[in-house]
DNA sequence: CTGCACGCCTGCCCGC
DNA sequence: TGCGGGCAGGCGTGCA
């Protein structure tokens, strides 16, 4: 689901809200998501503060106090969603929770000053862990993780170096999380689409032009993704409930059959490593 | 090593 | 209206 311009959209609306607040009390209601929750998970966190938000591709990264960080990722269909609680009765308890209890709220965080943040998550994909801050990088969702191209200064000559020798198809290698952090499936598409390379090119027949314009493109797709508050095609949503806006803005990405805002050519879907692929013949080669 | 199929889980949409 | 199949912003495993 959440791509990392999502996560990142996520991010900035949660940082001013949480940053430097204690978190009073959490509660899971069920002990795993994809995985197991850590052991003793909501007692360990309880009576902690946020020091920073932060992202690592996919990840959302919440530097506690007690030198620990909590790592969440919303899998395809997580939302993490911040109300303003219902008084101090509401602390710990799922049923006066705000707005009540939806389905597939599986963990409330509640903050002192009176929010309350739900990780809610239908096909629980998600996963949460604490691991310590010093170590965050030797994180084992962490560890083998690519450039993030969204970073200023991200180039051709990176990109290159990171799927330049490989015999698979460009649109697989640039999702693949260890050569490239934070591209999903929209994003890999739209920035092939801008770039005009076709997702079935080989990464070892790249030209250096052509990783040039890839690598700009998808820091630019994924940059204005950010601004326009994300994407939302289901379960997205930004942390205010509310959703994004880019998915108006989509060239190729799930646009099968429809004309192609650059050429007027037919938007065309393919399959590549179980994956859809929408792209436009005309005018990517 | 590499690329790919598959499973994880629920919901939604489409065609019959 | 009901039901089955296909599909979905991801990722880890296991296989050839």
């Amino acid at each position: 689901m959440p791509e990392a311009p999502e996560i990142e959209t996520i991010r900035l609306g949660l940082a001013p809200e949480l940053t430097g607040r204690r978190l009073e009390k959490a509660l899971t209601r069920r002990p795993d998501l994809r995985k197991p929750f850590p052991r003793d998970f909501a007692e360990r966190l309880q009576g902690r503060r946020v020091e920073e938000i932060g992202r690592r591709s996919k990840y959302l990264l919440l530097g506690l106090s007690g030198a620990e960080t909590l790592l969440i990722h919303l899998g395809m269909s997580g939302r993490l969603i911040l109300k303003r609680t219902n008084g101090p009765e509401a602390l710990g308890d799922f049923h006066h929770a705000a707005g009540g209890v939806q389905a597939h709220d599986h963990v409330v965080f509640w903050f002192e000053g009176g929010l309350e943040l739900t990780y809610n998550d239908a096909r629980r994909f998600g996963m949460m862990d604490l691991h310590p801050t010093a170590a965050l990088a030797e994180h084992p969702a962490l560890k083998a993780l690519g450039p993030e191209p969204m970073t200023p200064g991200f180039s051709g000559v990176e990109l290159l170096r990171r799927i330049g020798g490989a015999r698979g198809p460009v649109k697989t290698l640039i999702l693949d999380q260890g050569r490239l952090a934070g591209v999903g499936n929209i994003y890999a598409c739209e920035a092939l689409w801008r770039a005009g390379i076709s997702p079935t090119r080989r990464g070892v027949d790249l030209t250096p032009a052509e990783a040039e314009a890839l690598a700009r493109d998808l820091g630019e797709v994924m940059r204005e993704s950010v601004r326009a508050g994300g994407s939302t095609l289901r379960d997205y949503r930004r942390a205010d409930g509310e959703i994004g806006g880019f998915q108006d803005r989509f060239a190729v990405y799930d646009r099968e059959g429809q004309a192609c805002p650059r050429c007027g050519g037919r938007v065309e879907r393919l399959v590549q490593a179980g994956r859809s692929t929408f792209w436009c013949p005309g005018c990517q080669r």
